[in-house]
DNA sequence: CGCCTAATTGACAATGATTCTCATTTCCGT
DNA sequence: ACGGAAATGAGAATCATTGTCAATTAGGCG
């Protein structure tokens, strides 16, 4: 498992700062126009694929919202963790289960899956919303 | 939040069928196209409908594929429920996690979070895959 | 049993996110 | 500085999904 070579580009150093000034998941084009507003655009392909050379390497996280698009977001944490998201501000909050994840691998195994992955994310309305 | 009132059609109940017929989460366009090869064609914007309008009333399940297609099945359970589903064939067996509920429950309202609702996949290859 | 009207349908256009194409630009080791 | 490979960007292409609107149809009523 090689890591993909990068090259240093303005551009993806863009986008990667763009995220991390987000608290809350943004979609590719949110963050295109945000780069934009800030006097440093990047092409719209170009965040498509930063975005998902830095999902391929577990950079950042991806989940999808209810109409499927895709939203992105750099967390603090490297470990396997699922998130709590506001549906009003977007903010997220990152959590973990250990109980959550023990249940799956023994649900999985339950019923001979191999190779499991799980998605899990709560969805509601902060307090500040 | 009354029902919406529903006529029967034709068009309605061969989508129901289509989906009772498929053990698997099946997307919008494999509907309609199972559909005209059955000799029991439905417009695409139809089914679309139908989904959206069985979704809502929770009499199917709807999840996104990993690139964003919205997927739906008839489960046999009415209550709520999650999934393990092989990303092989697509079978999907329907799974319950009290445990997970109550962890879902204790962290939201630890973070202050209302109106919460989640979601829970589990991907993996099943044993005849 | 036919009629009437509103709900439903379907062909097609329109939208919107994402990916592809390819000529141009930019890294970076030499 | 140079050269080739990698990255970029503008726009076209793709694909799922939704909107439009005229034609069809279900179902209550006389």
């Amino acid at each position: 498992m090689t890591e993909a070579v990068r090259r240093q580009t303005r551009q993806q150093a863009a986008v990667l700062a763009a995220l991390d000034a987000a608290a809350e998941f943004v979609s590719a084009q949110q963050l295109h126009s945000r780069l934009r507003d800030q006097g440093a655009s990047v092409g719209l392909a170009t965040v498509y694929r930063t975005l998902t050379a830095l999902a391929a390497q577990d950079e950042v996280d991806v989940l999808r919202t209810d109409d499927g698009e895709a939203v992105y977001r750099r967390c603090a944490s490297d470990e396997h963790h699922h998130h709590l998201v506001c549906r009003v501000c977007g903010r997220a909050v990152e959590v973990d289960g250990p109980a959550v994840e023990d249940w799956a691998a023994r649900v999985s195994a339950a019923h001979g899956f191999r190779d499991v992955r799980h998605t899990l994310e709560i969805f509601g309305t902060c307090d500040r919303c």
